[in-house]
DNA sequence: CGGATTTGACCTGCGC
DNA sequence: GCGCAGGTCAAATCCG
């Protein structure tokens, strides 16, 4: 895929709702997933960013952080917001050029999976975020990402 | 030579 | 307290 198609925002805080009309590239496969979230599968189109609460504990609020940034966020639940998504779409490799430089940190072998996770980083001093990336077990053609973080800068081109 | 990758060791949270 | 599992570090190595 072509990186021009993938700008995650720089800041985390500001506009918000003006990020919310992202649409991903339609040659990516999004029916989505969410590690460390397992009962929240997502299906449809995803706006970007999108934000997952850490402790969702009903399922409307679930739904709206992941589909969209509710606007009618609460205070509570703008607290516990994490900048973290993840998805899963059918790759050959997993190598996936999304715009960042990324470098490697670590690779491991998780339980009740046959396939090893990557841990990623991106390559930029001073830049929060990481990434890991693995096989979905059950269908080995999907490459499941999780991203955690924003970018405090802009894509390479 | 500089930056990225590899890979086992190390660290830490958590459940028992 | 111990051991497991997941996450990270870092030295050696690779590669342009």
């Amino acid at each position: 895929m072509s990186s021009s198609n993938f700008n995650p925002p720089d800041s985390p805080e500001s506009d918000r709702a003006d990020q919310s009309n992202f649409e991903f590239p339609e040659d990516w496969t999004f029916d989505g997933w969410l590690e460390d979230y397992p009962e929240t599968i997502i299906t449809g189109p995803i706006q970007f960013p999108f934000n997952q609460a850490d402790e969702v504990n009903n399922d409307s609020a679930r739904t709206s952080s992941l589909l969209q940034v509710s606007e009618n966020e609460t205070a509570r639940e703008r607290r516990d917001v994490r900048e973290r998504f993840a998805f899963k779409t059918k790759s050959e490799v997993e190598i996936l050029d999304d715009g960042y430089r990324w470098r490697k940190y670590g690779k491991k072998w998780v339980k009740n999976s046959p396939n090893p996770r990557n841990y990623y980083r991106c390559s930029i001093d001073g830049c929060p975020v990481k990434k890991r990336v693995e096989r979905d077990k059950e269908d080995p053609s999907y490459v499941i990402t999780t991203y955690e973080g924003i970018h405090n800068h802009r894509s390479v081109s």
